[in-house]
DNA sequence: TATTTGTATTAGTTTAATCTAACAAATATA
DNA sequence: TATATTTGTTAGATTAAACTAATACAAATA
């Protein structure tokens, strides 16, 4: 059985690799605020468990067993995440931190009662897939809002970050998942919109929010 | 912030110190299953944080801010089980052992929306009575069914041990807290007895099993 | 009271997870 | 290519929480 900290390793290792697979010790040390000496050694021993394939001076890679468990922990988490949202009415934004602790319970009845109680649901509360029981996890084909083109139609999405103050934004602006969102302008220079969405006809929208926000092209 | 293992040695001397307030290292260390050296350590380190008054060689007493702070672990132990039970369709005798992991999550808003859903219970699934927001726990006058007397009609109120195999011997005999017992016979030499409650007429009941079950008198 | 038994402490070791300092390898730049 | 910068590893220290072995104290018993 994995430790709450070597889950936190895995589910780094797991998020950073979405691209090609590979993540650096100085990328993994970044994103957990852990100096490179200390990742060294627990890719070590996660190496020595074959969670993780490790040779010196090479990127690091999760193996199948690796990238399992750490889909496993993202699972909890995100199971996690919808239950205090649909079932204990949270807001959106509140809801990371708490499921941050309570990913690393370990007792599979109680994910399973929460998966049962919110009828299996196939994304969290920020339009993330959640992983199966076996693992898997549908990789879904979002644009970022930041990609699309003038006088297009989208549908919002999911959010890439979700941090209590980016989700306070756009709560305050009634931006939520599902949302039809029209593009009115681009601003090339700095990627700021002009959109109208609901009862919001006219809302500006600066590049870093547009870069955050996946939509489906209809 | 109190780590986990703290929390675990402060539920372990409030539970342990009801009688007197009063606990020796050796208690202590047998009911935590940790060797008598790592309970001194702890203690020491309590100590030093004034979460524990400890002399060498002397009883061990928590401080005021000790029994708060137990007390409000005891809190979130109790809440989650109830929640578990009420809210996410457990059973009684399932609930402990996730109750023990979750009642060390950090999160004050997860636990007053718990506690709100349920609708403030003040006992939970094995009677026992949750502590209040500041630490205060009222006792209640139950007695132990091993202490009745032929004839005596009791309401079950609370079981004191919550071990999985108890309980479930408990379902098997449909006795649930809140039925009403009738004592109909006592065997003096092991304390067993025989009773009658709800659509059962005549079940016997060991000695032991007697003695964890806590009893209203009518 | 002297001795035995049980309880508690001290000293020193272990493991997990972190750190800093020093050094080595790989990569980027001049 | 030579040098500088960035990235990664090694070595050694630290802290929390556990352990064992040895020793000291306290309580029970002879
Ligand atoms: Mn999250
Ligand atoms: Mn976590
Ligand atoms: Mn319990
Ligand atoms: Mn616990």
């Amino acid at each position: 059985m994995n430790s709450l900290t070597e889950e936190n390793y895995l589910k780094a290792l797991f998020n950073l690799a979405i691209e090609n697979g590979e993540v650096s010790v100085n990328e993994l040390s970044k994103h957990l605020q852990i100096k490179m000496p200390t990742v060294t050694s627990m890719m070590k021993k996660l190496a020595e468990k074959k969670l993780v394939s490790y040779e010196s001076y090479k990127p690091l890679r999760l193996t199948e067993k690796g990238r399992r468990e750490a889909a496993l922990v993202i699972r909890k988490h995100r199971l996690t995440e919808m239950f205090l949202v649909e079932k204990m009415g949270f807001g959106w934004e509140q809801v990371h931190e708490i499921a941050e602790q309570i990913e690393h319970i370990h007792s599979p009845e109680f994910f399973e009662k929460m998966d049962e109680l919110l009828g299996f649901p196939r994304f969290d509360p920020h339009g993330s897939p959640i992983p199966d029981k076996t693992g898997k996890m549908e990789w879904l084909h979002y644009s970022k809002l930041s990609d699309c083109k003038i006088g297009d139609t989208v549908r919002l999405a999911a959010v890439t970050h979700t941090s209590e103050d980016f989700l306070k934004f756009l709560n305050a602006r009634e931006l939520k998942l599902g949302l039809k969102i029209k593009i009115k302008t681009i601003e090339s220079f700095d990627g700021s919109m002009l959109v109208s969405y609901g009862k919001h006809s006219s809302e500006h929208l600066s590049g870093l929010v547009c870069e955050r926000l996946l939509v489906e092209k209809e």
